[in-house]
DNA sequence: AAAATAAAAGCAATCGGTTGCGTAAAATAT
DNA sequence: ATATTTTACGCAACCGATTGCTTTTATTTT
């Protein structure tokens, strides 16, 4: 392996070779209109043999914006978001953009933190889905104030105005909630999360109005508020619902994680599922067709969240979309009904 | 929101309030010892005052040398390769430096036109994961040349030498077959990867060689050599060879995903787990804690592995490593035994 | 008090493209 | 043959931070 550096070939260097000048070049590489057919072909061939690279650091300065998009988000590794970042990678680099991720651990500071440094690397847009403990967004005003698109996904500010893509978690609860009812359910259990975040917080508020809907009163007992919504948290939840003078025979889950520990829970605890205790989750992770019962679920889209996420800041860029107009983007969700709540009838 | 954009504060500005230099602005910014103590202060000061963030941009151009680190992976969506992320991504962030992600979807003039993309938006290193089709590294050589450090994790060519950041894919395969001789089992099938990529060769190498050392004569009809190791492929694979006339008592699989497709597979055709068939997975997925039985899997350190790799990458920045030197961190592979594949003596 | 040394800050080039404006040459019009 | 338009290309400033070298000022030494 050789330790010399080969020398990085600049449009300074095929200005040479062929006697033109910079800016030929660059407009020749660029298939500039003003730069004759014959020279654009010329250049753009020894372009090639010099193993000409453009630097796109250089042409970000100069334009001042670079062609990354900025994804902030709690934690890469869970399912939804993996498969967000997927759909906003794919469809920014068929584009010619770059992706910069970076994660906040669920950590309001860190996520702060991140978004400065995605600024401060001049990101030409960014997707953002907040952490559990964001409740203020004012660290996404400076990109607003560069008019840099911000497009929030799935965990939304609700103090922001910016683009969003987003589900309608309002009727996705209700759909869900809906569903156990017509399984014959009637004392329906909640796992609710952090409150503060709206997708939580509407989940819940269809939960409710589909019970009223249905002419069932709510139960406070049955409205089990969590933090994280972790496998933990969901075997705790189940095990003190099962052990009530009044059990519930449901359980909407807000996520798939907590609902798969409460099956798991359940069968421990000898409690037969969908029979007597129907479960369903939300997000539709690659478990809830492995465990057993397999959990029904609520789905998202999330490559497409992110494909639309990424269109937003393109379009946002091409001056396609008004300044200033936060535009909001609804998805449909689908209930995916599998047997933790299919009841024979 | 006002359409008008903020003029952006630069070193000049503050240069110009100050009655400073603008090097003597860009020296007081990083503590520089030749700038007083007081002058330091007061630029420091005034920079925030005014709001201002530097451009990342504009600094890497001139150092030639941006603060991002490239990722290069097959997806981002499967657990390994997502937890592998975050761990590059925590550590690169808490360095200050970026990450750019890019993923070819398992094929090769993908992974070609991204590892272009990575080296002209100039990362100051590369972390890369084979794509399925990749049989050739040459597109790496890019990097190589500029002196740019390449950590290829698990998938890994075998024909570029860099930096490696892998387990020990031949012992793991040994052990987890020897796990399954040891509960019993003697005729042990594997499910074997694209043999192009040597994860799946020495898996297979050391299955071959614990059959051995065991006394076990391998049989051809039990080595199911799968492309892509989907869920489809090991339920077709595991319903093929229960019909066997002389069937497998156990199933090493190079993946989770195989893996529990064959129990779940096994279970519908009335196949006892692990009485009548012991499986071992590979990578400890989520799933396989998920499914019923529970899988035992090989753990990977995939966390700890992106970690590593953004360490190579930063010591090479510093100089601590050699260059030229190819360094190759091997990390050790747990056999986590679950009920998929313990039976009772 | 003069000379030597140290400390503090400025000058100007540089990184590599990009682009508004200007100009020479060629093509077309009068 | 002259005027006008078009085509093709060059000049030079610019994006914002960095840094080797020089200069100015302050401090210490003799």
């Amino acid at each position: 392996m050789s330790k010399k550096k080969n020398k990085v070939v600049t449009i300074y260097d095929i200005a040479n070779e062929l006697s033109y000048s910079p800016s030929t070049i660059s407009r020749a590489l660029k298939n500039h209109k003003s730069i004759g057919k014959d020279t654009t072909k010329q250049i753009q061939e020894t372009a090639k043999k010099l193993g000409y690279r453009p630097n796109s650091l250089a042409a970000s300065l100069r334009n001042n914006r670079s062609n990354n998009i900025g994804i902030l988000i709690a934690r890469i590794n869970r399912p939804f978001i993996s498969s967000l970042i997927s759909g906003v990678e794919n469809s920014a680099r068929a584009a010619g953009y770059n992706v910069l991720i970076s994660q906040s651990d669920d950590n309001y500071k860190n996520e702060v933190a991140n978004a400065k440094a995605l600024y401060d690397s001049r990101v030409c847009g960014i997707v953002a889905s907040l952490s559990m403990e964001t409740k203020n967004a004012d660290h996404f005003k400076q990109f607003l104030e560069q008019d840099i698109p911000v497009v929030f996904v799935d965990r939304v500010p609700s103090d922001l105005n910016s683009y969003r893509v987003i589900i309608d978690n309002y009727s996705a609860g209700y759909k869900a909630t809906e569903h156990l009812i017509q399984q014959g359910c009637t004392r329906i259990a909640h796992f609710a999360g952090a409150q503060h975040l709206n997708i939580y917080k509407l989940r819940k508020n269809g939960y409710i109005d589909a019970l009223k809907a249905h002419g069932i009163t709510p139960d406070k007992e049955l409205l089990i508020y969590m933090n994280t919504m972790s496998f933990e948290e969901g075997q705790e939840a189940t095990s003190k619902l099962l052990n009530m003078k009044n059990p519930p025979d449901a359980i909407f889950s807000s996520n798939d994680t907590a609902a798969v520990s409460a099956i798991m829970q359940a069968k421990k605890q000898g409690v037969k599922i969908p029979e007597e205790l129907a479960v369903i989750g939300f997000n539709d992770d690659p478990i809830a067709s492995i465990v057993e019962p397999a959990l029904s679920s609520i789905s998202h889209p999330a490559m497409k969240m992110g494909e639309l996420s990424t269109k937003r800041i393109l379009e946002h860029a091409d001056k396609k979309i008004e300044q200033g107009v936060s535009e909001i983007t609804v998805l449909d969700t689908e209930v995916i009904v599998r047997a933790s709540s299919l009841r024979k009838k």
